[in-house]
RNA sequence: GCCGGAGUAGCUCAGUCGGUUAGAGCAGCGGAAUCAUAAUCCGCGUGUCGGGGGUUCGAGUCCCUCCUCCGGCACCA
């Protein structure tokens, strides 16, 4: 069974910030907890380096668009394996294999038809070299940034008709409600559609940063056809020499931000229809991370850094948190201080000291080995099910949902430990059998809670499960067993030591 | 203006098909324990569930209305 699974690309006009960072690690928790379901899974991200916008931002500095693309994207790529995000390719819209396989398809959908030759008219600013919409008109027609008049000019340019899938697309948001998730935004997009669709620009005349049109190579695509198409060329050229692209498409899941949630929703689908393509099955759309109730940017100063937060605590705690503290799919609030309130209270404290007491309790009463005995069937009535209610959970995608149900295990884990209180038992031999059972209870909830946090902390998760000598990772062996696992338990270090 | 959300304990929020004394975490206060990163566990909440009206045996949960906040409403990546 495959599983494709993409982010949105970044744009490489700016640096990465959280946002960036915090729609990559969502994702590949999806990613990694579909691996451990033992499915065939490509994880597909990048940057989107076309357009108006980089070329303008590469003249500001000085240097060709392609110059400043090559600047920026490698760091982009860099925050992947920094965030331990495990993609399976890094696409970058300038490639060459992307650039053709675009002009490929948008040939297609200029010959079935679905692409005019039409005039762009609006208000120009000479200056800034571009058009401006409505919300861009400073008073008297002026031009927001130069201050200076606006003409009114026009531009030939290729139209595609996007207005002919009105009705396929209504049929799709009547017959697919979770085409677009969460609810909320299948609404909002299907609210759009129903305003009616009218026909949307392809390309630009005036810009020459961009892929050419085939039929017409005075002119460049509108960059996000360019963009947008990223999801498909990607697995035509991601392994050399071979076309993943009957294995992985049609895509399972498009993970985005509200702010581009018209052009995945609405002109992506038709777009597909228009080349022939299958549509994705979800696209899923998260919040905007929040400082104070106030959209994070650079500007205001107080943001939390994902580089500075990293290097203090270690990318495993910045995952966690952003998924635990912001319930997935809405806004929400970050900060440094509830960021190192969660680190303090439930990494270090539940979770990490909770692996540090119990090897240590193996360690000092049974050397190490872990007793071969029946684990507590009471123990284990608190994780039935708990394994396939996360994965019913993360199908839909319901990140902070599928984390909490498994805290709840972690504290409970706890909760057992003062219950059987195993220092009391190991004063005398008679108890030795209710310590064994307690011992090896113990050792497999950790097991599998750590088997399940594995999407969300996977260094963490890895390490602790070397030293319980069971490094076996898939969903089907995250179910508490009747019979303890036997093995050594090795030295541990503090999971999550604290920083002050 | 139209459409869609949200308004629940000091803070952050959960409350599925309307049903027993409205929940969790954090913070605060008190206690127990000592295996552990002084980490854990237990106990302690008289909340006008935004205001008002209605339906119902019964509403945070449905309907109406009003108030406040946020978002979308077409070519910015």
């Amino acid at each position: 069974m495959s599983f494709y699974i993409t982010t949105a690309i970044s744009y490489v006009n700016a640096q990465p910030h959280m946002g960036h960072a915090y729609e990559a690690i969502a994702t590949d928790v999806l990613a990694r907890h579909r691996r451990q379901r033992g499915e065939d899974v490509f994880f597909l991200t990048g940057t989107d380096e076309h357009g108006e916008p980089v070329a303008v931002a590469a003249e500001r500095e000085g240097v060709t668009p392609r110059e400043l693309a090559d600047r920026n994207a490698p760091r982009f790529q860099a925050l992947m394996p920094r965030l331990e995000v495990s993609n399976d390719f890094f696409i970058r819209t300038s490639d060459p294999e992307h650039v053709a396989k675009v002009q490929e398809i948008l040939q297609r959908v200029y010959d079935n038809g679905h692409v005019y030759a039409g005039t762009y008219e609006g208000w120009y600013c000479p200056r800034c070299a571009d058009f401006k919409t409505e919300a861009d008109l400073g008073p008297g027609n002026t031009c927001l940034i130069h201050g200076i008049a606006l003409e009114w000019e026009h531009e030939n340019n290729w139209f595609f008709r996007l207005s002919t899938f009105q009705e396929p697309l209504e049929r799709i948001y009547s017959e697919q409600p979770d085409f677009v998730m969460p609810k909320i935004r299948f609404n909002e997009a299907r609210s759009f559609l129903d305003q009616g669709l009218q026909d949307v620009s392809l390309s630009r005349a005036r810009l020459r940063w961009g892929v050419p049109v085939p039929w017409d190579p005075e002119q460049v695509f509108y960059v996000w056809f360019d963009a947008l198409l990223n999801y498909v060329t990607a697995l035509s050229y991601a392994r050399p020499g071979e076309d993943l692209t009957e294995r992985y498409w049609p895509a399972n899941f498009h993970v985005i931000g509200k702010d581009i949630l018209k052009f995945h929703a609405i002109y992506w689908p038709a777009l597909l229809m228009a080349a022939g393509l299958a549509l994705p099955e979800h696209v899923l759309i998260h919040g905007f991370l929040l400082m104070d109730d106030q959209k994070m940017s650079k500007s205001l100063g107080n943001v939390l850094d994902p580089f500075e937060a990293m290097d203090k605590f270690g990318p495993d705690a910045l995952r966690y948190y952003l998924l635990r503290d912001v319930s997935f799919g809405g806004d929400g609030n970050v900060s440094p201080a509830s960021f190192e309130a969660r680190y303090d209270s439930e990494l270090a404290n539940e979770y990490g000291n909770l692996a540090s007491r119990v090897t240590a309790m193996v360690r000092r009463y049974r050397d190490g080995a872990v007793p071969a005995v029946d684990t507590d069937p009471k123990l284990a009535a608190d994780f039935a099910g708990l394994g396939d209610q996360v994965a019913s959970l993360l199908d839909r995608a319901e990140l902070t949902q599928a984390l909490d149900v498994i805290w709840q295990r972690v504290r409970r884990l706890n909760r057992y430990v003062e219950e059987r209180a195993p220092w009391q038992l190991a004063r005398d031999p008679v108890n030795a059998d209710a310590l064994e059972e307690t011992l090896a209870s113990l050792i497999e909830g950790l097991r599998v809670v750590s088997v399940l946090l594995f999407p969300y902390m996977p260094g963490t998760v890895e390490k602790l499960l070397g030293a319980l000598g069971t490094p076996e990772l898939s969903l089907s062996g995250a179910t508490f067993a009747e019979h303890g696992p036997g093995g050594q338990v090795s030295a541990l270090e503090p999971l999550f030591p604290k920083q002050s």
